[in-house]
DNA sequence: CTGTTAGCGCGTTCAG
DNA sequence: CTGAACGCGCTAACAG
């Protein structure tokens, strides 16, 4: 391993001077300067970012906290999307990006505490957001900086977080369905504790209501991902009397496994049922029919939370903030208008 | 932020008897130990990585790094479940996971100098196989500890890497197609370069010729997942005059596109031809029909990579092995007996 | 069984 | 413009 020292020796100037060097220090001699930049290229140096660490008592890293994968949710193309987008100026601003693996809560949160009093990192993104969570109170406890992708349970108002408008969201999809003339909208969610599933659901209400329809309890389905247990409460959805013409899926992949039941039950899309979800990734455009999905832009979520995180992590003082990524409706097959029958 | 020294200083001990009390020396008192870590309790005592790597002149973390995002491949539901397995090892020996980020291949290699020059990590797992890699060059003469998941393009006997038998499961595969009554069996893989891609093809090929059928130049098609290039593969696919039965796909993200075409095209699955693919990712079992495919054990992929790494960044004797995680055909719906018609 | 000393590689005073 | 000295927090070697 070549150090500061070798390099200092080959080239007869002080570490120190090495030192300045690489700190591109403006009060040191262009003439040494090249010296030094050339031992340092011959000789292959490379500082070590431990002993770099350990007196700038700061890493360029931030570590990136998964749901639980208990949750069947990380199959979900969400993540690897997501990953990309925080990748993308972690990168750019020569960041590192460590990930969390445990499976369980409770091994996550031991990662976390690692990581924050090992000083692993400078800062945290967490993936998700849910009601009273263990994680979030320890990092505002201890004054961690991190910055939440979706909507803090508590405190919105001293924890950054980067979010989509999905009350919006879901309500606008949702007055689309009516504009087409549906007027018997279901909706299916994931897990209750979620707040984007909530979020969307309020929409869906609220759009309901200021078009005078009504909102029909039997019509609100929760579900983890639609294996069995799923399929049951869509299977009493489709029994119904008053079987809706419309369905509002607060995800994609969960879209797809709708799909696929309606299709088993002889049902069509969007002939006899209408389905609309969220997220736009890469498999909504290659279902058949292709989905009628609202683009969140999980790229730009990712961005965005790395970016405001980074911000925050070299300058204290930075204020909290509230980033709502637009999102748009993405027109395409799985939608038609409602005639009468 | 609280040292040894604070903790050495508020039990009256010296900072090293700390030090071996954290790393459970023998030589030490039950008494003074139990004393030490009740003040380290109180106190909130938490070992600084950096110092302690320092010194040790080894990091407990491993690099991971993904192909280059100008893939859309990393939109496969893949990379999500081989980062659950590779974390679950990471989290048993409580190392560290730091991913790369780069999007270009350029990108990711500077990171890789960086991680690797810097001593970021001990070793580093290369999610991806690909024909004559710099990275996997620059590796090998640095002598810097390495697996792939996947087969190396050369040098195999020098590199540790995990892998499923492709060659096998695609022969497999294609011998059940043909035991089915089909004589007439396409393929359609990703990237030609990918050594999935090829060794599965071969597989597919050896099959056919085992069985005496003649292998059509024109029943190949290679893809990038299937956006409208590949969408005019498969529909000269269809448009020939001796149609292909049964097709195998190498991958079931390609599968889903590939059944959307065929809907489009109003040819059934599995009625008018069948269908196989591999990996066995959540996504095959919900669209319809659900496929037949081959588990190539993704998570284990991940476990065992991350395992090989471990133990030959902590024993550099170790020598270098070839691990083969065992593949099976999970039968579903996409496959139908050719009946003559 | 425990304390003292040195040093891991680097950045940062403080002198000059 | 540059060098010497110190310290970041921790471990290891050597004493005792």
């Amino acid at each position: 391993m070549v150090t500061i020292k070798d390099i200092a020796k080959a080239t007869g100037v002080s570490p120190s001077t090495v030192s300045r060097v690489i700190a591109d220090n403006p009060r040191i001699s262009s003439d040494t300067k090249k010296k030094v930049r050339k031992a340092m290229k011959e000789l292959g140096y490379h500082p070590n970012i431990h002993a770099r660490n350990l007196v700038a008592q700061s890493t360029k890293a931030i570590g990136v906290i998964l749901p639980s994968s208990a949750d069947k949710a990380l199959q979900n193309p969400f993540f690897p999307e997501i990953l990309r987008g925080i990748g993308s100026v972690t990168h750019k601003e020569q960041y590192t990006m460590m990930l969390s693996s445990g499976q369980t809560e409770d091994e996550i949160f031991a990662e976390v505490e690692r990581m924050v009093y090992g000083r692993y990192v400078d800062g945290m993104i967490l993936l998700y957001s849910r009601m009273d969570d263990r994680i979030t109170n320890f990092l505002r406890e201890n004054e961690f900086p991190f910055v939440i992708v979706g909507k803090p349970y508590e405190y919105m108002n001293e924890i950054t977080h980067v979010d989509n408008d999905n009350f919006s969201a879901g309500k606008e999809i949702t007055e689309y369905l009516i504009a087409q003339g549906h007027q018997r909208i279901a909706f299916i969610g994931g897990a209750r504790d979620l707040f984007v599933t909530i979020d969307r659901e309020k929409g869906y209400e609220t759009a309901l209501q200021e078009a005078g329809l009504e909102d029909v309890k039997d019509y609100h389905i929760h579900t983890e991902f639609l294996k069995s247990a799923g399929r049951e409460a869509v299977e009493s959805l489709l029994a119904l009397k008053q079987r809706p013409t419309a369905i509002v899926i607060s995800d994609d992949l969960i879209s797809l496994g709708v799909l696929g039941m309606l299709e088993d039950s002889g049902i069509r899309v969007p002939e006899d049922i209408s389905l609309v979800s969220f997220n736009n990734v890469y498999l909504s455009e290659i279902t058949r029919p292709a989905l009628t999905t609202i683009d969140i832009q999980i790229y730009e979520l990712g961005a965005q939370s790395a970016k405001a995180l980074i911000e925050k992590t070299v300058d204290k003082s930075e204020p909290v903030k509230r980033i709502i990524i637009p999102h748009k409706v993405i027109y395409r097959d799985s939608v038609s208008s409602y005639k009468r029958p």
